[in-house]
DNA sequence: CCAATCCATGAATACATGTTCATGCTAGCA
DNA sequence: TGCTAGCATGAACATGTATTCATGGATTGG
């Protein structure tokens, strides 16, 4: 246990229009509020349509319509019990990839203004 | 040397509404291609407006659009040196925030679709 | 000074997207 | 077999946003 990851991939040598679009669109799947409160809901364990709805605080419809989203960007899977449907995690990289973010947020305080740059230095 | 980061945050004990939404907005600074394209290109180098332009392949007007977001989010620094201005990355954490969403996006091959659950498990 | 270059910004536009509302589907219970 | 609970889905709507166009400010070179 507490294997090494570096988890990074180098781009010093650039990257592709196409790369570029992967990332934004897989990025996506955090770039919203009730997106990334779903998900890290089931960081903790799976959870039913309706335990996310209540723990997010949004309406059943709202969650199912995320839920989908995420679903087709393979961030989740849904397997269904009973009447109920359970939702986790795809892999544990998701978790990885959130719990980095989170990480980034708290640690590297970013959303500080900065304003146009006016003086000339050097 | 091969110093040792995690990287990450532990998300056992949940997240505040407030903390989701912090990290929504700060990772949709990557939830766009020119952004991904513009800020791959600062983790190579500093470059003048100009130069991004010509990189990504987008109009000189809506690079600065993009590098005020940027700036906004505190990603990236603009200092004026003479009739340029050189923007780099606000720190190496950028980088590294970059480099981790590339690798996972390239190993956790993500944005296969997956069908909404009908039939029953258990 | 004057012109040219580099960059920032406001308005306008086209587009994507998140939520709500209404409805339909599935599975279990009486 | 109705009936209800849990969930999915389509339409409508409001909102956010990325780009283009036009313009203005800043700075240097002539």
């Amino acid at each position: 246990m507490g294997q090494r990851h570096e988890h990074t991939r180098d781009l010093s040598g650039g990257i592709t229009a196409d790369l570029a679009r992967d990332v934004a669109q897989t990025v996506q799947a955090l770039s919203t509020p009730s997106r990334v409160r779903i998900l890290a809901c089931l960081v903790k364990s799976p959870c039913t349509v309706g335990e996310l709805a209540g723990e997010v605080e949004m309406e059943q419809s709202a969650v199912s319509h995320q839920l989908r989203i995420l679903r087709h960007l393979g961030f989740v899977v849904g397997e269904r019990h009973g009447r109920w449907v359970h939702y986790r995690l795809h892999d544990e990289h998701i978790a990885t990839l959130l719990e980095e973010a989170v990480y980034h947020v708290e640690h590297v305080r970013v959303g500080i203004v900065d304003p146009a740059p006016r003086a000339s230095a050097s």
